[in-house]
RNA sequence: CGGGGCGUAGCGCAGUUUGGUUAGCGCGCCUGCCUUGGGAGCAGGAGGUCGGCAGUUCGAAUCUGCCCGCCCCGACCA
Protein backbone atom coordinates (compact mmCIF):
# COMPACT_ATOMS: atom_id res chain seq x y z
CA UNK A 1 0.00 0.00 0.00
CA UNK A 2 2.45 2.41 0.86
CA UNK A 3 5.01 1.47 -1.73
CA UNK A 4 2.08 1.87 -4.26
CA UNK A 5 0.95 5.51 -2.73
CA UNK A 6 5.22 6.50 -3.18
CA UNK A 7 4.90 5.72 -6.84
CA UNK A 8 1.58 7.62 -7.31
CA UNK A 9 2.92 10.21 -5.93
CA UNK A 10 6.46 10.66 -6.77
CA UNK A 11 6.94 12.77 -9.70
CA UNK A 12 3.25 13.81 -9.54
CA UNK A 13 4.51 17.09 -11.07
CA UNK A 14 6.44 16.33 -14.54
CA UNK A 15 9.43 17.94 -13.97
CA UNK A 16 10.11 17.38 -17.68
CA UNK A 17 7.18 19.77 -18.50
CA UNK A 18 6.74 23.63 -18.72
CA UNK A 19 4.15 24.68 -16.57
CA UNK A 20 1.23 26.15 -18.78
CA UNK A 21 0.67 30.06 -18.85
CA UNK A 22 -3.04 29.50 -17.89
CA UNK A 23 -2.47 26.85 -15.17
CA UNK A 24 0.38 29.21 -13.16
CA UNK A 25 1.73 32.33 -14.94
CA UNK A 26 4.30 32.90 -12.12
CA UNK A 27 5.33 29.10 -12.02
CA UNK A 28 4.96 29.08 -15.90
CA UNK A 29 7.83 32.31 -15.85
CA UNK A 30 9.84 30.47 -13.70
CA UNK A 31 10.34 27.54 -15.47
CA UNK A 32 11.39 29.00 -18.59
CA UNK A 33 14.13 31.04 -17.12
CA UNK A 34 15.36 27.92 -15.70
CA UNK A 35 14.71 25.15 -18.58
CA UNK A 36 15.85 27.58 -21.10
CA UNK A 37 19.45 27.96 -18.64
CA UNK A 38 18.76 31.63 -18.93
CA UNK A 39 19.80 32.02 -14.84
CA UNK A 40 18.57 30.63 -11.26
CA UNK A 41 18.81 31.95 -7.96
CA UNK A 42 21.82 32.26 -6.03
CA UNK A 43 22.84 31.34 -2.67
CA UNK A 44 22.91 34.90 -1.98
CA UNK A 45 19.41 36.51 -0.78
CA UNK A 46 17.82 38.14 -3.80
CA UNK A 47 20.76 37.77 -6.44
CA UNK A 48 20.86 36.10 -9.50
CA UNK A 49 23.13 33.95 -11.38
CA UNK A 50 22.76 34.67 -14.96
CA UNK A 51 24.02 31.83 -16.82
CA UNK A 52 25.62 31.78 -20.23
CA UNK A 53 22.44 31.72 -22.67
CA UNK A 54 21.03 34.32 -20.62
CA UNK A 55 23.78 36.66 -20.40
CA UNK A 56 24.05 36.19 -24.57
CA UNK A 57 20.89 38.01 -24.58
CA UNK A 58 21.67 40.44 -22.63
CA UNK A 59 25.21 40.97 -24.78
CA UNK A 60 22.94 41.12 -27.77
CA UNK A 61 21.09 43.86 -26.00
CA UNK A 62 23.88 45.59 -25.23
CA UNK A 63 25.20 45.42 -28.95
CA UNK A 64 22.15 47.20 -30.24
CA UNK A 65 21.87 49.90 -27.68
CA UNK A 66 25.27 50.44 -27.91
CA UNK A 67 25.26 50.92 -31.04
CA UNK A 68 22.29 53.46 -30.96
CA UNK A 69 23.84 55.19 -28.01
CA UNK A 70 26.85 55.64 -30.38
CA UNK A 71 24.77 56.22 -33.25
CA UNK A 72 23.91 59.87 -31.31
CA UNK A 73 27.18 60.98 -29.94
CA UNK A 74 27.08 58.98 -26.50
CA UNK A 75 30.43 57.50 -25.17
CA UNK A 76 31.11 54.78 -22.33
CA UNK A 77 32.48 55.61 -19.11
CA UNK A 78 33.32 53.85 -16.00
CA UNK A 79 32.15 55.66 -12.34
CA UNK A 80 32.66 53.91 -8.79
CA UNK A 81 30.18 51.18 -7.22
CA UNK A 82 30.66 53.24 -3.71
CA UNK A 83 29.00 56.37 -2.99
CA UNK A 84 29.81 58.48 0.02
CA UNK A 85 26.74 59.05 1.68
CA UNK A 86 27.10 62.96 2.11
CA UNK A 87 27.11 63.11 -1.99
CA UNK A 88 23.88 60.72 -1.65
CA UNK A 89 22.33 62.98 0.78
CA UNK A 90 22.86 66.07 -1.04
CA UNK A 91 19.66 65.45 -3.76
CA UNK A 92 16.73 65.36 -0.68
CA UNK A 93 14.11 63.70 -2.97
CA UNK A 94 16.59 61.09 -4.60
CA UNK A 95 18.11 60.32 -1.24
CA UNK A 96 14.94 60.00 0.27
CA UNK A 97 13.45 57.68 -3.08
CA UNK A 98 16.07 55.19 -2.25
CA UNK A 99 16.65 55.78 1.82
CA UNK A 100 14.87 52.30 1.96
CA UNK A 101 16.56 50.18 -0.40
CA UNK A 102 20.17 51.20 0.24
CA UNK A 103 23.50 48.79 1.14
CA UNK A 104 25.78 50.19 3.04
CA UNK A 105 29.12 49.91 3.31
CA UNK A 106 30.56 50.52 6.71
CA UNK A 107 34.08 48.70 7.43
CA UNK A 108 36.74 48.16 5.22
CA UNK A 109 38.75 44.83 7.11
CA UNK A 110 38.03 41.53 8.55
CA UNK A 111 40.13 39.68 10.77
CA UNK A 112 40.23 36.12 12.29
CA UNK A 113 38.50 35.88 15.86
CA UNK A 114 39.69 32.33 17.87
CA UNK A 115 35.67 31.54 18.45
CA UNK A 116 34.03 33.19 15.49
CA UNK A 117 36.17 32.89 12.51
CA UNK A 118 36.50 35.43 10.53
CA UNK A 119 34.97 38.83 11.32
CA UNK A 120 34.17 42.58 11.02
CA UNK A 121 37.41 44.52 12.58
CA UNK A 122 35.61 46.37 14.26
CA UNK A 123 38.57 49.02 14.56
CA UNK A 124 38.21 49.21 10.63
CA UNK A 125 35.20 51.07 10.34
CA UNK A 126 34.99 53.92 7.84
CA UNK A 127 35.07 57.34 8.86
CA UNK A 128 32.40 57.83 6.46
CA UNK A 129 29.87 55.10 4.90
CA UNK A 130 30.01 54.45 1.50
CA UNK A 131 26.41 53.59 -0.44
CA UNK A 132 26.74 50.93 -2.89
CA UNK A 133 25.21 52.67 -5.65
CA UNK A 134 21.13 52.57 -6.61
CA UNK A 135 21.61 54.93 -9.39
CA UNK A 136 24.93 56.94 -10.08
CA UNK A 137 23.30 60.76 -10.65
CA UNK A 138 25.33 62.31 -7.67
CA UNK A 139 28.65 60.38 -7.70
CA UNK A 140 28.80 61.84 -11.68
CA UNK A 141 27.18 65.27 -10.95
CA UNK A 142 30.09 65.38 -8.23
CA UNK A 143 32.38 64.78 -11.07
CA UNK A 144 31.00 66.55 -13.74
CA UNK A 145 31.84 69.84 -11.11
CA UNK A 146 34.99 69.66 -12.54
CA UNK A 147 34.51 68.34 -16.00
CA UNK A 148 32.06 71.60 -16.54
CA UNK A 149 33.23 75.13 -16.83
CA UNK A 150 32.46 76.58 -20.07
CA UNK A 151 29.88 76.42 -22.56
CA UNK A 152 32.49 74.87 -24.73
CA UNK A 153 32.45 71.66 -22.22
CA UNK A 154 28.82 71.48 -22.95
CA UNK A 155 27.12 69.38 -23.59
CA UNK A 156 28.56 65.96 -22.01
CA UNK A 157 27.24 62.56 -23.41
CA UNK A 158 28.30 59.72 -20.87
CA UNK A 159 26.88 56.09 -20.82
CA UNK A 160 28.08 53.57 -18.18
CA UNK A 161 26.97 49.73 -18.36
CA UNK A 162 27.11 48.63 -14.94
CA UNK A 163 25.55 46.97 -11.79
CA UNK A 164 23.35 49.05 -9.11
CA UNK A 165 22.27 47.56 -6.00
CA UNK A 166 18.45 48.00 -4.60
CA UNK A 167 17.89 45.99 -1.28
CA UNK A 168 14.26 44.98 -2.77
CA UNK A 169 12.26 42.39 -0.11
CA UNK A 170 10.40 40.41 -2.94
CA UNK A 171 12.65 39.35 -5.79
CA UNK A 172 12.23 37.49 -8.85
CA UNK A 173 14.41 36.50 -11.82
CA UNK A 174 15.55 39.72 -14.36
CA UNK A 175 12.34 41.31 -13.23
CA UNK A 176 13.37 42.59 -9.91
CA UNK A 177 16.65 41.43 -8.35
CA UNK A 178 18.87 42.82 -5.19
CA UNK A 179 21.54 43.36 -7.72
CA UNK A 180 21.35 44.24 -11.49
CA UNK A 181 22.60 44.74 -14.55
CA UNK A 182 21.92 48.43 -16.48
CA UNK A 183 23.43 50.92 -18.20
CA UNK A 184 22.99 54.28 -17.13
CA UNK A 185 23.18 57.71 -19.16
CA UNK A 186 24.25 60.68 -17.61
CA UNK A 187 24.11 63.55 -20.15
CA UNK A 188 24.70 67.94 -19.30
CA UNK A 189 23.48 70.31 -21.38
CA UNK A 190 23.74 74.19 -21.52
CA UNK A 191 20.13 74.42 -22.13
CA UNK A 192 16.79 73.67 -21.03
CA UNK A 193 15.50 72.53 -24.21
CA UNK A 194 18.58 70.83 -25.79
CA UNK A 195 18.48 68.48 -22.47
CA UNK A 196 14.68 68.14 -22.78
CA UNK A 197 15.49 67.15 -26.57
CA UNK A 198 18.07 64.65 -25.40
CA UNK A 199 15.24 63.06 -23.18
CA UNK A 200 13.05 62.96 -25.96
CA UNK A 201 15.28 60.93 -28.30
CA UNK A 202 16.52 58.45 -25.51
CA UNK A 203 13.02 57.39 -24.74
CA UNK A 204 12.86 57.24 -28.52
CA UNK A 205 16.13 54.64 -28.72
CA UNK A 206 14.60 52.68 -26.42
CA UNK A 207 10.83 52.40 -28.33
CA UNK A 208 13.24 51.61 -31.61
CA UNK A 209 15.10 49.00 -29.27
CA UNK A 210 12.31 47.55 -27.39
CA UNK A 211 10.07 47.37 -31.04
CA UNK A 212 12.58 46.81 -33.63
CA UNK A 213 14.98 44.26 -31.65
CA UNK A 214 12.75 43.16 -28.93
CA UNK A 215 9.57 43.07 -30.82
CA UNK A 216 8.14 44.28 -27.87
CA UNK A 217 5.22 46.77 -28.44
CA UNK A 218 5.67 49.96 -26.07
CA UNK A 219 3.90 52.94 -25.32
CA UNK A 220 5.48 55.81 -24.73
CA UNK A 221 5.30 59.07 -22.94
CA UNK A 222 5.71 60.54 -19.15
CA UNK A 223 5.20 59.24 -16.32
CA UNK A 224 2.90 60.94 -13.70
CA UNK A 225 4.21 62.66 -11.03
CA UNK A 226 3.92 59.84 -8.22
CA UNK A 227 5.57 57.26 -10.77
CA UNK A 228 8.52 59.90 -11.87
CA UNK A 229 12.01 58.98 -10.72
CA UNK A 230 13.05 61.08 -7.18
CA UNK A 231 15.05 63.79 -8.16
CA UNK A 232 13.41 63.91 -12.15
CA UNK A 233 11.16 67.29 -13.03
CA UNK A 234 9.82 64.42 -15.43
CA UNK A 235 9.99 60.75 -16.54
CA UNK A 236 9.40 59.34 -19.83
CA UNK A 237 8.93 56.08 -19.93
CA UNK A 238 8.54 53.02 -22.45
CA UNK A 239 5.92 50.77 -21.16
CA UNK A 240 4.88 47.13 -22.29
CA UNK A 241 1.82 44.39 -21.59
CA UNK A 242 3.11 41.25 -20.35
CA UNK A 243 0.74 38.07 -21.50
CA UNK A 244 -0.95 38.41 -18.24
CA UNK A 245 -1.96 41.65 -18.86
CA UNK A 246 0.64 43.61 -16.40
CA UNK A 247 2.52 46.33 -17.23
CA UNK A 248 6.12 46.25 -17.13
CA UNK A 249 8.16 49.37 -17.11
CA UNK A 250 10.29 48.48 -19.57
CA UNK A 251 13.25 51.81 -19.65
CA UNK A 252 13.26 55.18 -18.67
CA UNK A 253 14.38 58.99 -19.57
CA UNK A 254 14.60 61.50 -17.13
CA UNK A 255 14.74 65.13 -17.46
CA UNK A 256 16.61 66.02 -14.27
CA UNK A 257 16.39 69.87 -14.84
CA UNK A 258 18.84 71.64 -13.14
CA UNK A 259 18.48 69.55 -9.62
CA UNK A 260 21.46 68.12 -9.70
CA UNK A 261 23.61 71.12 -11.32
CA UNK A 262 22.58 73.20 -8.24
CA UNK A 263 22.86 70.32 -5.28
CA UNK A 264 26.32 69.34 -6.86
CA UNK A 265 27.04 73.50 -7.65
CA UNK A 266 28.34 72.22 -10.95
CA UNK A 267 28.20 75.72 -13.34
CA UNK A 268 29.60 76.75 -16.56
CA UNK A 269 30.13 80.12 -18.32
CA UNK A 270 27.91 80.52 -21.52
CA UNK A 271 28.43 83.23 -24.37
CA UNK A 272 27.66 86.81 -22.10
CA UNK A 273 30.35 85.66 -19.38
CA UNK A 274 27.72 84.46 -17.50
CA UNK A 275 27.52 82.07 -14.78
CA UNK A 276 24.50 79.22 -14.82
CA UNK A 277 23.63 75.79 -13.91
CA UNK A 278 23.70 73.14 -16.63
CA UNK A 279 20.59 71.09 -17.77
CA UNK A 280 20.58 67.20 -17.08
CA UNK A 281 19.60 63.75 -18.22
CA UNK A 282 19.48 60.58 -17.45
CA UNK A 283 18.23 57.49 -18.61
CA UNK A 284 18.47 53.65 -17.96
CA UNK A 285 17.36 50.22 -18.61
CA UNK A 286 18.04 46.69 -17.12
CA UNK A 287 18.44 42.92 -17.37
CA UNK A 288 14.69 43.49 -16.59
CA UNK A 289 14.78 43.32 -20.18
CA UNK A 290 15.30 40.17 -20.57
CA UNK A 291 11.86 39.36 -18.01
CA UNK A 292 9.52 41.49 -20.28
CA UNK A 293 10.89 39.66 -23.47
CA UNK A 294 10.25 36.00 -21.82
CA UNK A 295 6.90 37.71 -20.94
CA UNK A 296 6.46 39.06 -24.36
CA UNK A 297 6.62 36.51 -26.95
CA UNK A 298 7.36 32.93 -24.81
CA UNK A 299 4.53 30.47 -25.03
CA UNK A 300 3.93 26.55 -23.44
CA UNK A 301 6.45 25.33 -25.38
CA UNK A 302 9.22 27.49 -23.99
CA UNK A 303 11.28 30.47 -24.78
CA UNK A 304 10.72 32.23 -28.29
CA UNK A 305 13.18 34.82 -29.40
CA UNK A 306 13.04 37.66 -32.02
CA UNK A 307 15.57 36.72 -34.48
CA UNK A 308 17.38 39.67 -34.08
CA UNK A 309 18.14 39.19 -30.80
CA UNK A 310 18.49 35.14 -30.74
CA UNK A 311 22.11 35.03 -29.96
CA UNK A 312 21.64 31.79 -32.32
CA UNK A 313 19.68 32.31 -34.56
CA UNK A 314 19.07 28.72 -36.47
CA UNK A 315 20.20 25.02 -35.43
CA UNK A 316 20.58 22.54 -37.43
CA UNK A 317 19.63 19.13 -36.49
CA UNK A 318 20.82 15.99 -38.88
CA UNK A 319 18.87 12.70 -38.67
CA UNK A 320 19.52 9.18 -39.65
CA UNK A 321 19.80 5.44 -38.63
CA UNK A 322 23.63 4.85 -39.17
CA UNK A 323 26.68 5.82 -40.28
CA UNK A 324 25.69 5.56 -44.18
CA UNK A 325 22.83 7.53 -43.59
CA UNK A 326 24.17 10.07 -41.95
CA UNK A 327 27.56 11.27 -42.92
CA UNK A 328 25.98 12.46 -46.64
CA UNK A 329 23.62 14.08 -44.33
CA UNK A 330 26.20 15.75 -42.12
CA UNK A 331 28.10 16.83 -44.87
CA UNK A 332 24.51 19.27 -46.28
CA UNK A 333 24.60 20.48 -42.76
CA UNK A 334 27.97 21.56 -42.76
CA UNK A 335 28.07 23.30 -46.06
CA UNK A 336 24.38 25.09 -44.77
CA UNK A 337 25.72 26.07 -41.67
CA UNK A 338 29.22 27.47 -43.79
CA UNK A 339 26.55 29.57 -46.15
CA UNK A 340 24.95 31.13 -43.81
CA UNK A 341 27.66 32.09 -41.95
CA UNK A 342 29.19 33.78 -44.93
CA UNK A 343 26.19 35.68 -46.20
CA UNK A 344 26.72 39.07 -46.29
CA UNK A 345 26.17 40.75 -42.96
CA UNK A 346 23.07 42.86 -42.47
CA UNK A 347 22.26 45.57 -39.87
CA UNK A 348 19.40 43.26 -39.38
CA UNK A 349 21.65 41.08 -37.18
CA UNK A 350 23.91 44.27 -36.08
CA UNK A 351 26.21 43.25 -39.01
CA UNK A 352 27.07 40.13 -37.22
CA UNK A 353 27.03 36.80 -39.34
CA UNK A 354 23.86 35.02 -38.52
CA UNK A 355 24.91 31.55 -35.89
CA UNK A 356 23.93 28.28 -36.61
CA UNK A 357 24.62 25.53 -34.63
CA UNK A 358 24.42 21.82 -35.60
CA UNK A 359 22.88 19.48 -33.23
CA UNK A 360 24.24 16.09 -33.97
CA UNK A 361 24.01 13.89 -30.63
CA UNK A 362 22.68 11.08 -31.84
CA UNK A 363 22.41 9.69 -28.64
CA UNK A 364 19.18 11.90 -28.20
CA UNK A 365 15.84 11.04 -30.30
CA UNK A 366 14.70 13.56 -33.27
CA UNK A 367 11.73 14.14 -30.80
CA UNK A 368 13.90 14.93 -28.18
CA UNK A 369 16.14 17.34 -29.94
CA UNK A 370 13.32 19.69 -31.44
CA UNK A 371 11.68 20.02 -28.13
CA UNK A 372 15.01 20.94 -26.35
CA UNK A 373 15.57 23.60 -29.00
CA UNK A 374 12.14 24.85 -28.85
CA UNK A 375 12.74 25.25 -25.73
CA UNK A 376 15.76 27.32 -26.06
CA UNK A 377 13.93 29.77 -28.41
CA UNK A 378 16.03 28.98 -31.71
CA UNK A 379 14.21 31.30 -34.43
CA UNK A 380 14.24 28.67 -36.68
CA UNK A 381 15.46 24.64 -37.02
CA UNK A 382 16.63 22.57 -39.99
CA UNK A 383 15.75 19.32 -40.51
CA UNK A 384 18.15 17.32 -42.25
CA UNK A 385 17.32 13.58 -43.07
CA UNK A 386 18.11 10.47 -45.93
CA UNK A 387 14.61 11.27 -47.18
CA UNK A 388 15.70 14.71 -48.05
CA UNK A 389 18.83 13.49 -49.22
CA UNK A 390 17.57 11.82 -52.14
CA UNK A 391 15.86 15.28 -53.37
CA UNK A 392 18.30 17.49 -51.91
CA UNK A 393 15.69 19.32 -49.39
CA UNK A 394 15.70 20.02 -45.79
CA UNK A 395 12.67 21.07 -43.45
CA UNK A 396 12.57 24.69 -42.16
CA UNK A 397 10.27 25.01 -39.09
CA UNK A 398 10.15 28.48 -37.03
CA UNK A 399 9.44 28.86 -33.65
CA UNK A 400 6.65 31.35 -33.67
CA UNK A 401 4.30 28.14 -34.85
CA UNK A 402 5.37 25.32 -32.30
CA UNK A 403 5.87 21.72 -32.94
CA UNK A 404 4.24 20.28 -36.63
CA UNK A 405 2.85 23.42 -37.79
CA UNK A 406 5.61 25.17 -37.97
CA UNK A 407 7.14 23.37 -40.81
CA UNK A 408 7.24 23.43 -44.46
CA UNK A 409 8.98 20.10 -46.13
CA UNK A 410 10.95 20.23 -49.44
CA UNK A 411 12.87 23.47 -49.22
CA UNK A 412 16.06 23.00 -51.83
CA UNK A 413 19.13 22.67 -50.28
CA UNK A 414 20.59 25.07 -52.64
CA UNK A 415 18.35 28.19 -51.43
CA UNK A 416 18.03 27.50 -48.16
CA UNK A 417 20.57 29.87 -46.45
CA UNK A 418 17.76 32.38 -48.17
CA UNK A 419 14.70 30.97 -47.21
CA UNK A 420 16.47 31.17 -43.39
CA UNK A 421 17.29 34.49 -43.96
CA UNK A 422 13.71 35.53 -45.17
CA UNK A 423 11.85 33.56 -42.29
CA UNK A 424 13.86 35.07 -40.17
CA UNK A 425 13.08 38.71 -40.74
CA UNK A 426 9.35 37.20 -41.16
CA UNK A 427 9.04 36.01 -37.28
CA UNK A 428 10.40 39.22 -36.30
CA UNK A 429 7.32 41.15 -38.04
CA UNK A 430 5.24 38.87 -37.12
CA UNK A 431 6.09 38.38 -33.26
CA UNK A 432 5.99 42.16 -33.30
CA UNK A 433 2.69 42.47 -34.50
CA UNK A 434 1.23 39.29 -32.87
CA UNK A 435 1.92 41.49 -29.69
CA UNK A 436 0.81 44.28 -30.84
CA UNK A 437 -2.42 42.48 -31.67
CA UNK A 438 -2.36 40.96 -27.95
CA UNK A 439 -1.79 44.49 -26.21
CA UNK A 440 -4.43 46.43 -28.90
CA UNK A 441 -7.20 43.95 -27.85
CA UNK A 442 -6.49 44.11 -24.09
CA UNK A 443 -6.54 47.84 -23.81
CA UNK A 444 -9.78 49.05 -22.35
CA UNK A 445 -11.86 52.11 -21.27
CA UNK A 446 -13.57 52.82 -18.22
CA UNK A 447 -15.60 56.46 -17.86
CA UNK A 448 -16.75 55.51 -13.98
CA UNK A 449 -14.84 54.18 -11.49
CA UNK A 450 -16.85 51.49 -10.53
CA UNK A 451 -16.45 50.31 -14.32
CA UNK A 452 -13.25 50.54 -14.06
CA UNK A 453 -13.36 48.55 -10.49
CA UNK A 454 -15.03 45.84 -12.74
CA UNK A 455 -12.39 46.01 -15.53
CA UNK A 456 -8.98 45.88 -13.28
CA UNK A 457 -9.85 42.41 -12.29
CA UNK A 458 -9.45 41.26 -15.76
CA UNK A 459 -5.91 41.36 -17.35
CA UNK A 460 -5.26 44.30 -19.33
CA UNK A 461 -4.46 48.17 -19.41
CA UNK A 462 -7.52 50.53 -18.89
CA UNK A 463 -7.44 54.37 -20.31
CA UNK A 464 -9.61 56.29 -17.84
CA UNK A 465 -9.36 60.46 -17.26
CA UNK A 466 -8.29 61.18 -13.98
CA UNK A 467 -7.79 64.69 -12.76
CA UNK A 468 -3.86 64.75 -12.51
CA UNK A 469 -3.41 65.39 -8.93
CA UNK A 470 -1.56 62.53 -7.00
CA UNK A 471 -3.92 62.16 -4.42
CA UNK A 472 -6.20 60.67 -6.69
CA UNK A 473 -3.84 57.96 -7.86
CA UNK A 474 -2.58 57.23 -4.02
CA UNK A 475 -6.74 56.45 -3.82
CA UNK A 476 -7.01 54.60 -7.08
CA UNK A 477 -3.92 52.90 -6.25
CA UNK A 478 -4.54 51.92 -2.69
CA UNK A 479 -8.50 50.63 -3.62
CA UNK A 480 -7.59 48.81 -7.03
CA UNK A 481 -3.68 47.95 -6.90
CA UNK A 482 -3.79 49.89 -10.24
CA UNK A 483 -1.30 52.80 -10.66
CA UNK A 484 -0.70 54.99 -13.74
CA UNK A 485 1.54 53.40 -15.82
CA UNK A 486 2.15 56.22 -18.74
CA UNK A 487 0.55 59.07 -19.98
CA UNK A 488 0.63 58.52 -23.90
CA UNK A 489 2.23 60.73 -26.17
CA UNK A 490 -0.23 59.78 -28.95
CA UNK A 491 -3.28 59.77 -26.58
CA UNK A 492 -6.59 60.79 -28.55
CA UNK A 493 -7.18 63.94 -27.64
CA UNK A 494 -9.96 63.56 -25.43
CA UNK A 495 -11.21 65.90 -22.55
CA UNK A 496 -12.96 64.47 -19.96
CA UNK A 497 -14.11 64.06 -15.98
CA UNK A 498 -12.07 62.14 -13.57
CA UNK A 499 -13.57 59.14 -12.70
CA UNK A 500 -13.19 59.29 -9.15
CA UNK A 501 -13.03 63.16 -8.95
CA UNK A 502 -15.16 64.75 -11.52
CA UNK A 503 -12.64 67.14 -11.91
CA UNK A 504 -11.44 68.07 -15.73
CA UNK A 505 -9.49 65.69 -17.15
CA UNK A 506 -7.06 66.92 -20.09
CA UNK A 507 -7.42 63.07 -21.61
CA UNK A 508 -7.20 59.51 -20.73
CA UNK A 509 -4.13 58.35 -19.07
CA UNK A 510 -3.20 54.37 -19.17
CA UNK A 511 -3.88 52.60 -16.09
CA UNK A 512 -2.83 49.21 -14.66
CA UNK A 513 -1.38 46.65 -12.12
CA UNK A 514 2.53 46.77 -12.73
CA UNK A 515 5.59 44.43 -11.97
C1' C B 1 8.30 43.19 8.92
C1' G B 2 2.87 40.66 9.50
C1' G B 3 -0.21 36.01 7.72
C1' G B 4 0.22 31.05 5.39
C1' G B 5 3.17 26.96 3.35
C1' C B 6 7.70 24.22 2.76
C1' G B 7 13.07 22.30 3.57
C1' U B 8 14.56 14.25 2.37
C1' A B 9 20.05 12.59 -4.15
C1' G B 10 21.22 17.47 -9.56
C1' C B 11 15.50 18.29 -10.28
C1' G B 12 10.36 16.84 -8.76
C1' C B 13 8.42 14.19 -4.67
C1' A B 14 6.74 9.91 -1.00
C1' G B 15 7.87 8.46 3.94
C1' U B 16 6.81 12.18 9.50
C1' U B 17 0.22 11.79 12.02
C1' U B 18 1.34 6.28 15.20
C1' G B 19 9.85 6.81 16.58
C1' G B 20 12.20 0.58 15.22
C1' U B 21 17.48 -2.87 11.19
C1' U B 22 20.91 -1.30 5.12
C1' A B 23 15.62 5.95 3.83
C1' G B 24 12.37 5.08 -1.12
C1' C B 25 10.17 6.51 -6.10
C1' G B 26 10.10 9.29 -11.01
C1' C B 27 13.22 12.26 -14.06
C1' G B 28 18.25 13.28 -14.87
C1' C B 29 23.43 11.24 -14.58
C1' C B 30 27.36 6.98 -15.63
C1' U B 31 28.36 1.97 -18.43
C1' G B 32 26.76 -1.41 -22.18
C1' C B 33 23.34 -3.08 -25.89
C1' C B 34 19.73 -1.29 -29.02
C1' U B 35 17.10 2.73 -31.44
C1' U B 36 16.48 7.50 -34.43
C1' G B 37 11.48 12.35 -39.49
C1' G B 38 8.11 14.90 -32.57
C1' G B 39 10.44 14.25 -25.74
C1' A B 40 12.39 5.54 -27.50
C1' G B 41 13.57 0.61 -24.96
C1' C B 42 16.31 -3.05 -21.94
C1' A B 43 20.16 -4.34 -18.40
C1' G B 44 23.62 -2.81 -14.83
C1' G B 45 25.53 1.32 -11.75
C1' A B 46 26.83 5.89 -9.03
C1' G B 47 24.74 9.51 -6.03
C1' G B 48 21.90 11.23 0.94
C1' U B 49 25.79 14.04 7.48
C1' C B 50 16.89 13.63 5.74
C1' G B 51 18.28 22.54 6.25
C1' G B 52 21.37 23.52 11.12
C1' C B 53 22.12 23.18 16.41
C1' A B 54 20.47 21.47 21.08
C1' G B 55 17.27 18.15 23.66
C1' U B 56 13.81 13.65 24.80
C1' U B 57 14.75 8.26 23.98
C1' C B 58 17.67 1.84 24.25
C1' G B 59 16.75 3.97 19.32
C1' A B 60 14.98 10.25 15.73
C1' A B 61 13.90 11.98 8.68
C1' U B 62 9.75 11.04 12.33
C1' C B 63 8.77 13.93 19.04
C1' U B 64 10.32 19.05 21.62
C1' G B 65 12.89 23.87 21.52
C1' C B 66 15.78 27.48 19.09
C1' C B 67 18.03 29.12 14.58
C1' C B 68 18.69 29.41 9.14
C1' G B 69 16.80 29.32 4.24
C1' C B 70 13.06 29.15 0.33
C1' C B 71 7.98 29.90 -1.78
C1' C B 72 3.01 32.32 -1.74
C1' C B 73 -0.20 36.54 0.09
C1' G B 74 0.32 41.72 2.09
C1' A B 75 3.50 46.63 2.83
C1' C B 76 7.88 48.49 -0.97
C1' C B 77 9.83 48.65 -5.87
C1' A B 78 13.09 49.38 -12.33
Amino acid sequence: MAEQKGKQSAGGKDNNKITSRAENYSDWYLDIVHRAGLAENSDVRGCMVIKPQGYALWEKMQLGLDGMFKETGHRNAYFPLFIPKSYFAKEEQMAEGFAKECAVVTHYRLKSDPTHGIIVDPEAKLEEELIIRPTSETIIWNTYRNWIQSYRDLPILINQWANVVRWEMRTRLFLRTAEFLWQEGHTAHATQIEAEQETQQMVDIYRRFAEEWMAMPVLVGPKSEGQKFPGAVYTLCIEAMMQDGRALQAGTSHFLGQNFAKAFDVTFQNEKAQREHPWATSWGVSTRLIGGLIMTHSDDTGLVLPPRLAPIQVVIVPLGKNETERAPVIEAAKQLQQTLRSLPRQEFFGYQSIQAVIDDDYQKSPGFRFAEWELRGIPVRVEIGPKDMENKTCVLARRDQPGKEGKQMGIPLTGAADAIVGLLHQIQTNLFERAKKFRDSNLFYADTYDDFKKQIESPGFIWAHWDGTRETEEKIAEETKATIRCIPFNRPSEPGKCMVTGKPSAGRVIFARSY
